[in-house]
DNA sequence: TATCTTCTGTACACTTATGTCTAGACGCTG
DNA sequence: CAGCGTCTAGACATAAGTGTACAGAAGATA
C-alpha cells in the first residue's frame, strides 16, 4: 500500500499530474495542458500519465472538477455572512479579493477561457456565476436595497471584479487598500464609517493571508 | 494590377486570409490560429498564405495590429465628447456597449486572452487599456468628481463592462436597457433625467446600430 | 494571343502531439 | 529475499501542424 503522505517520493503521484496541470492552465492557458509538456516539467516519461488518467480528456474533466469544488465556495460563505451594514457585507466579499487561498483570480480567469472554447465547460462555469450572482444580489437585498438596484449592485460588484481579474492589473496591496474607502462608496452608495475601514486593516494585519494549515 | 474592389474573385486575398484568422481568433482563440486551420475554412491550400503572410507569427502581428487600431478609437473618441451630464457622459459611452461597430467585445476578450500567453501582445493591450482609463478618468473629473472617485468611478465603470463581457452575458437588448437607469445611478452615484433615458433610446432606434458603409 | 505577374496545388522534410504495448524497475509486505 | 502490485522508459503507429520548393494555372496587360 502506497503512503500518500511520505514527504517527497521519487515517483510521480495523480497529485502531481493535476498540480503540474493546473499550473500550465493558468500560466498558459487550456490550449497548453498537453500530456507531453506536463510529462516534460515533470521530468517524467509520458506513459506514467496513463497510469493515474484515462486519456487527455480524462484530465481536463478532473481539471474543471477542482475548480468547481474551490473557487465558488469561499464566495459564497461569505456573501452570506451576517453583516450589520452592506459595506461591511462588502468588506467580507473583500477578503476574497485579498487573499488567494480564498479566490484564485488565475485559475478563475483561465477556466472562464477555457469556456470560451467548449460548450460543456461554458455550462459549468455559468452555473458557478448564476450561483456567486444569486448570492450577491440576496447579500444587497438583505441591506434593503430594492429588487433591481440589489441586482445591478451585485453585477457591478462582481463583473468590476472579474474584469479587474481579467486585466491583470499588477498593484501592490498598499495601493488597492488605499483604494477601500472609495470602492465601498461606489459599490453600496454610502460612506463607510472609519471603524469599517479600520476593522479590514486589522483583520488583514492579523494573519488572514496566511499560507494556511 | 489587381482591382481590389473587384466584388467575388474566386481567388483568395489577404483580407480573406486575416478576417478568416480575426473569425477563428474571436471564436477558438489564438492558440487555433493555424495556417492549416484557416486555409481549410477558406478551402485553399496552405502554400498560398505563404504569398501573402512571411510566418504565422506575421499573421499574428498583423491581427494584433489590426485590434489596436480599432477597437479603442470609438471609446476615446465618446470619452472626450463634452457632455452637459455625468449620466450624459456615460451614456455616450454606453454607445459603445450597444454598438459592435463601435466596440466588438469577443474580439477585446479574445486579445485579452492571447495577452495573458504572451508578453509583447501583454505591452500592447496594457497600453491600451491605460489610454481607455485615462480618457475615462478625465470624463469623471470634467463632471467635477474629486481625483481618487473619478479614478475608481472610471475603473468600475470599464472593469464592469470587461467583466460582463468576459461572463458572456446572453441578454436581448430589451432587457439591458431596462437597467440603464440603475446603471446610470451606480456609476455615477445620481438620479438620471427621463429625459436621458428616453434621448438614448431614440438615439438606438435612429439607425445608430445600422450596418454601416 | 503572347507574356508577365499573381496566386495555387502537390510533394517533402521536420516537429509536436496522442495513445498503446511491453519489458522491467521500484518498493512494500509477507 | 521473494513476490506482488505500482509505476516508468522506450518504441511504435498515427495525426496535425510548420515551412520550403517548384511546376503550373489563372488574370491582367500589351
Amino acid at each position: 500500500m502506497m503512503m500518500d503522505t511520505k514527504a517527497e517520493s521519487l515517483r510521480t503521484s495523480k497529485r502531481d499530474w493535476l498540480k503540474a496541470a493546473v499550473e500550465i492552465l493558468v500560466s498558459e492557458g487550456i490550449d497548453r495542458v498537453k500530456v507531453q509538456v506536463i510529462a516534460r516539467n515533470l521530468g517524467v516519461s509520458r506513459s506514467s500519465f496513463y497510469w493515474f488518467f484515462k486519456s487527455r480528456q480524462d484530465l481536463l474533466d478532473q481539471l474543471l472538477t477542482y475548480w468547481r469544488d474551490l473557487n465558488t465556495r469561499s464566495l459564497l460563505e461569505r456573501a452570506e455572512r451576517p453583516a450589520e451594514s452592506a459595506c461591511r457585507s462588502v468588506l467580507n466579499i473583500f477578503e476574497c479579493w485579498v487573499n488567494e487561498e480564498l479566490f484564485d483570480p488565475r485559475l478563475d480567469i483561465a477556466v472562464r477561457d477555457w469556456a470560451r472554447r467548449s460548450s460543456e465547460v461554458r455550462k459549468v462555469v455559468d452555473d458557478g456565476d448564476d450561483r456567486r450572482m444569486n448570492a450577491l444580489t440576496r447579500m444587497f437585498r438583505r441591506h434593503g436595497y430594492p429588487e433591481e438596484e440589489a441586482f445591478i449592485r451585485a453585477r457591478v460588484l462582481y463583473f468590476m471584479q472579474i474584469g479587474y481579474y481579467s486585466l491583470e492589473i499588477d498593484e501592490p496591496m498598499e495601493t488597492r487598500l488605499s483604494y477601500l474607502a472609495s470602492y465601498l462608496y461606489c459599490f453600496t452608495g454610502l460612506e463607510p464609517t472609519q471603524q469599517e475601514i479600520s476593522d479590514f486593516h486589522t483583520f488583514l494585519k492579523n494573519g488572514a493571508v496566511t499560507p494556511a494549515q
